[in-house]
DNA sequence: AACTTATGGATTGTCGACAACATTCAGATT
DNA sequence: AATCTGAATGTTGTCGACAATCCATAAGTT
């Protein structure tokens, strides 16, 4: 037990941090949801134990915990004895997965109003978005995007929603990877949060949930038609 | 394709219906979850696999598995080389719970009143609760209050939100079955459903709405302490 | 030719055993 | 007496092998 051996990390002696002992299932499971999410594993491709145990030099077990870790999430199903694979996307599951994202948000802002919580954290987005929409950068946008809503729901201040929401919002970053979608006015966009921000802040309670609802019902408007699954 | 003239659906032997070859994960997974819910097995009891294993008669591997379902419906908990346990009922998550409850069925009663859905079906269950209050049956008021609601969420024709819905009752079944109520008004509950029918009948978005809410916050402010756990 | 019956391949379902890890308690050392 | 060291125990984590099931294909029979 000499300590002799060379740092397999990077650090030479600061940052001793501990080492995380991270199950093999979450690691897996990690992987395969940003290969769905991301679009490049596609909605009906079927996922073989044996296979992905090969691949990843694993055994089957913790890619069976992890697959059905991923059930959990609604990302992937199974069909006894036939197989697992990534869960087609319908027309209908879409929409419904925007309009509980729309009830999740509103009751958010409900909460904040009722609550008299702060919203001087979304501003930090709001001006991000701003900014990221002058310099014509898409992916800075976004991820502000996401990060404002995610405040949105952190800042209410209920657990159970946040978790819900970010479960939701696996299924949203899938969505959004898939479709062939149309640039978006980046302006438009970015604009279109700060009117919630003095909504909130003037606990306006009709005219913030009018809005974060025309807001994320947009989204799904430009979504229409069934996203490609390959069977 | 002529042959085989009597319809094979409508057969003459009856009694012989499909065999379920349903896995073990999912019995095991069903026998803990009804312990669960039904108060028999109490937060903060630990599950230990092999126990389970041995007093089921099968290995650790379904065990596993149904102890990792009962995980995602929020009725387990983990913690790493510790164990895994009956997850802990704290006083902010059966509130959490019952919030997130009322905006699930808020949401279901705009969709009835947007899509102009028929809410015949709720009618019979409202008949069965006064019938059963008449009675003085709890037992049979409560069944026909979970069906009165289950039903509003089902005519809502959205599936996302009734698996959400189901999910959330497996909890508020266990913290039905944990609390050491005091017998409500029988007349009094049963007597608050059929307004809410009248409301979305009359499509008064703003009174069902105030309704529901109302109803649904009720439950929980009988509830307000913690719920006694076994660590 | 049409229909029924084997047979093979692929996949998940289940099992028993071993390894890794953290906690606990006994024992030795200062 | 207090503290560190080390083994013992209990739990989850991981593995490889075998069984059960379904599907497609081919063979055999009428």
């Amino acid at each position: 037990m000499t300590q002799t051996d060379p740092a397999p990390a990077a650090a030479p002696l600061q940052d001793i941090g501990p080492i995380e002992n991270v199950p093999l299932r979450v690691q897996v499971a990690g992987r395969l949801r940003a290969a769905i999410v991301s679009g490049r594993l596609r909605p009906g491709e079927p996922l073989v134990e044996t296979a992905l145990a090969q691949q990843m030099n694993v055994s089957r077990a913790p890619i069976r915990e992890a697959i059905q870790i991923l059930e959990n999430d609604g990302l992937v199903e199974t069909i006894a004895y036939k197989g697992k694979r990534v869960k087609p996307l319908t027309a209908r599951e879409v929409e419904e997965i925007y309009s509980l994202r729309e009830a999740f948000e509103v009751m958010a802002v409900r909460r904040i109003i009722e609550r008299g919580t702060s919203v001087a954290p979304l501003r930090v987005h709001c001006d991000a978005m701003l900014s990221a929409a002058k310099a014509d950068d898409l992916e800075a946008l976004v991820a502000a995007d996401e990060a404002f809503h995610h405040t949105l729901i952190q800042i209410a201040d209920h657990e159970l929603l946040l978790a819900s929401w970010k479960n939701l919002y696996l299924r949203i970053h899938q969505i959004m990877a898939l479709r062939n979608r149309e640039r978006p006015k980046l302006q438009e966009v970015a604009g279109n949060h700060p009117p919630i921000v003095d909504a909130l802040e003037a606990k306006d309670m009709d005219r913030a949930v009018a809005l974060i609802s025309a807001h994320t019902r947009n989204l799904n408007e430009i979504d229409p038609e069934t996203i490609a699954t390959t069977p």
